[in-house]
DNA sequence: AGAACCGGTGCATTAAATGCACAACTATGG
DNA sequence: CCATAGTTGTGCATTTAATGCACCGGTTCT
């Protein structure tokens, strides 16, 4: 988009931190791109960087134009997105952050039904944490996030919600598989394997496990939950992990079973975006089609999410997907 | 702003219907127009206007991009206004559309206060009946909207709320003047003189006196407030208001009475946003203000509107007014 | 049929943006 | 304490983009 060049420019060369550097990377000259930041900053009425020895740092003011630039870019997205939409194209493009958990079955799943019905949307899937993906949110760098137990910002809308009750995961022939009722102390006393400290999951178990007295002691602690799935199957650990990031089809021999509710409280798995900002077409008809499966046959979890459109997206009309 | 020339031009070439005129009035030959015009649809991707035979009208599309346009002009309007605020200059300019009755005393009075702490901050105050204001809201035509009884749309944020009881006004020797209680039927059984039908006062009263089996016989049926007030006066009418159009200390010799509550079911006045916008700085300020004058020692409303605030303009801090 | 509009196009002209060379300044490193 | 390698900022020639002018082909209304 034309019109845009300049604030593209000032981005450049805020994130270059220099104007050389910017104008560099922008293939024009360091003179032509400081009068254009000059220029800019004349008719705009104020300053936009802090000119230092070592280079140029935006300023308050000039954070305020950035972040407006990158409103202005999404939103002029979206409108072509629409207006590609209304031609009946129904081509778009998806950016989605969210935790590990969904990545295995629950978004490739949901990604391929998505495109059987628009092939012409592509996705951009970020694995982040809870708070990396809520401040993507925030500088547009993507539509959606799809996160579990999230530290709740004041700019995070939620979409749609999802109870997850915490499982138990291991092999099928261990002690524990076909027990009538998993309790946690029982897990605790085998050997397992739990996720580190960032996660979700793992606040979940430490804090019920300080509730009975007892603490985790993981043989093997890590970051990478497919690492957590497949060494179930080579000690005979137990592992712990949230349903959508298991499928009743997946690797033979491994069982999965929810903690007794009274060990544990469940954790929220939550879908939501920038609150205020009008989703590209794309992004919003499969943020809805995630509201549906979420809400299943749940009546409450589905009117929330039509109001949320309703309020959100009043031009869009009935869920098509 | 220079960027946005273009979407300027397009804004007028919509308005005037015609490339040529659009040209003529914004000072440049219909050629360079023509060319900016198809400039800007070839690098968007699709047609923004119509091409008749007797000029050009805005397709879908181009409804869509000069919303876009709308709304960013209005965005950047409130960066600017923030970067003002601040750097301690405080200026601004407030765009309100209200109905009548704000107008004698409750605005100016406001207005007046407002501009006591901050004088560098301008206001337009558009008289617009309830779907006007609206759909001035919907174009970014003004920021704040204060109107009585309004149809919601979906796209009214309401801010701030505050219960309004018709009442009677009439002259001071009027022989209702100082009955304990002023009742619908005995004000309908002397002469009336009551606002036409699209004000919600009226509607109020039509809705009133049919529950009582009688039907409104104003004398006088006027769309001015004002000629309500002074008509009382000169022959003894009874009147009809909301409070917020009085004042105790107005023309001497006219009282005004609340109607029993039992007879008439009070309406609400309303101040409202455009959902989703993010304010200038001096309009969301004044705003402020209003809603805490509504609110009063009332903490319900108080902490409606302080919500509102904290959703909206995150960054605006506590009220300064 | 003709007048009065309209949007679109080729070409010369004008205005704006850019590149180049260099000035003015400042932290850094010997 | 000075040299050096960075940086932003400026005057001037050059290039690029936007505009104005004259005109074309079309539709509509008289």
């Amino acid at each position: 988009m034309r019109h845009m060049e300049t604030f593209r420019l000032i981005d450049a060369a805020a994130r270059a931190g220099s104007i050389r550097k910017a104008a560099e990377d922008c293939g024009l000259t360091a003179s032509a791109l400081n009068r254009r930041i000059a220029r800019f900053e004349a008719d705009f009425g104020a300053q936009i960087f802090e000119r230092l020895a070592r280079g140029v740092r935006l300023n308050p003011a000039g954070e305020l134009v950035l972040q407006h630039y990158r409103s202005q870019r999404s939103d002029m997205a979206r409108v072509q997105s629409q207006v590609a939409d209304l031609s009946g194209v129904r081509r778009g493009h998806v950016t989605i952050a969210c935790s590990q958990a969904p990545l295995p079955y629950f978004l490739p799943q949901q990604i391929s039904r998505y495109r059987r019905d628009h092939p012409g949307v592509t996705f951009d899937v970020k694995v982040r944490d809870r708070s990396r993906a809520e401040a993507e949110l925030a500088t547009f760098a993507c539509d959606l996030a799809l996160v579990f137990e999230p530290v709740l910002m004041v700019d995070f809308d939620v979409i749609a919600t999802r109870r997850q009750t915490v499982c138990a995961i291991m092999a099928a022939d261990h002690p524990l598989a076909h027990k009538p009722e998993i309790r946690l102390r029982d897990c605790l006393n085998h050997p397992h394997i739990a996720p580190s400290a960032e996660y979700g999951v793992r606040h979940l178990l430490d804090t019920a496990a300080q509730t009975l007295g007892r603490k985790l002691s993981p043989v093997v602690e890590t970051e990478s939950f497919e690492l957590i799935r497949h060494y179930v199957m080579a000690e005979h650990a137990i592992g712990f992990q949230i349903p959508i990031g298991l499928s009743p089809e997946q690797q033979p021999g491994l069982v999965f079973r929810e903690i007794a509710a009274r060990d544990i409280s469940s954790g929220v798995l939550l879908l939501g975006q920038l609150r205020g900002r009008a989703l590209p077409v794309a992004s919003a008809r499969f943020a809805m089609q995630l509201a549906q499966v979420f809400a299943g046959d749940d009546p409450v979890q589905s009117t929330q999410a039509t109001a949320h459109f309703a309020r959100t997206h009043p031009d869009l009309g009935d869920v098509g997907a």
